[in-house]
DNA sequence: TTGATCTTGTCCGAATCCCGCCATTAAAAG
DNA sequence: CTTTTAATGGCGGGATTCGGACAAGATCAA
């Protein structure tokens, strides 16, 4: 059974979603079939998703521990776990990700598994950008996806890249 | 001599049929032509019944031992069968009961006859689903399959199984 | 020359459609 | 009343279609 609970933070408000293995969703817009806890005493993993999500947002955290329970297409998947070896701080292009998983022409596809990733932020979608140095999509709107960069200290901006050997 | 009793459970009214030699119907609906029963005083198999559903259903119980006595083709008695050698809490596809029954073209043939299988829960055709993942049918309603299922712990859900190994 | 924008080419995964299968049942012949 | 035909499902698998959170090349302006 899943159960989701709502959080407001700096850039937004957010929507956990958790099953009894693990935190399987974070969205940006309430999950109509999903009920909402009344308190999250009884959730563990909301609560410790509660914090770490906090904590990131503070840059008190780089690294999500909390356990995730994903649910999607063998692809999808094989494209998530490849989110999650990204590292903070750092960003990869669609084509990238798409040699990853042995799949080099791919890097369409991956957009689209991409665009469906259940867990904003903690499985870093935010992170994979146009290999071009554009920003690319994001499900919960470019500024946002622009802010986590930017709270990450990422240099995706297009020039950026090259003001690091000046 | 058929006889229909009628018992209230947390997934729906049940309506058990017995006759002499067994219990020969567990339906979601009244059986038009078989006389309600005014006490089950009479009906040792009938009382037998309730208390194995009844526990099933708190999760007391994973195996039924109550005879049964099932009417139909030669066709469907095999299927029926070889759903009760299916384990509480797993699956298996329309596909592999045709294989079962050594007839691996029949799957479609199988899903009819598990339509018309005559005593739910016990004879457990909510434990048949699709191949790709899905559902499929239920007699019942989809609802209460997915209920069983969930009571019985069952990764049924598409891509859950894979999920495992993330 | 550089880069910002646009256009077109391609390539996948996922969703749909279609046809094949097999046992019943209802309807139609004979 | 018996036999035949046709239609109907609690499915499966292959083929087809569809829709992108891309990428490289062309275009045009500064």
């Amino acid at each position: 059974m899943k159960t989701q609970w709502k959080i407001k933070t700096k850039i937004g408000d957010l929507y956990l979603v958790a099953t009894e293995k693990g935190l399987s969703g974070i969205f940006w817009k309430e999950q109509a079939k999903i009920p909402m806890a009344r308190s999250f005493k009884d959730y563990p993993l909301i609560v410790q998703a509660v914090l770490e999500i906090t904590e990131y947002l503070d840059k008190q955290r780089k690294v999500f521990q909390v356990p995730l329970d994903l649910e999607g297409t063998p692809f999808q998947k094989s494209v998530w776990k490849c989110l999650l070896k990204i590292p903070y701080g750092e960003t990869r292009s669609y084509a990238d990700l798409a040699r990853s998983i042995k799949n080099p022409k791919a890097s369409r596809a991956v957009g689209s598994a991409n665009a469906k990733n259940p867990i904003s932020i903690i499985v870093p979608c935010h992170r994979v950008i146009r290999e071009s140095g554009e920003l690319g999509g994001y499900a919960g709107g470019l500024k946002i996806k622009e802010k986590l960069l930017a709270l990450e200290g990422s240099m995706y901006i297009k020039g950026n890249e090259k003001s690091r050997d000046v």
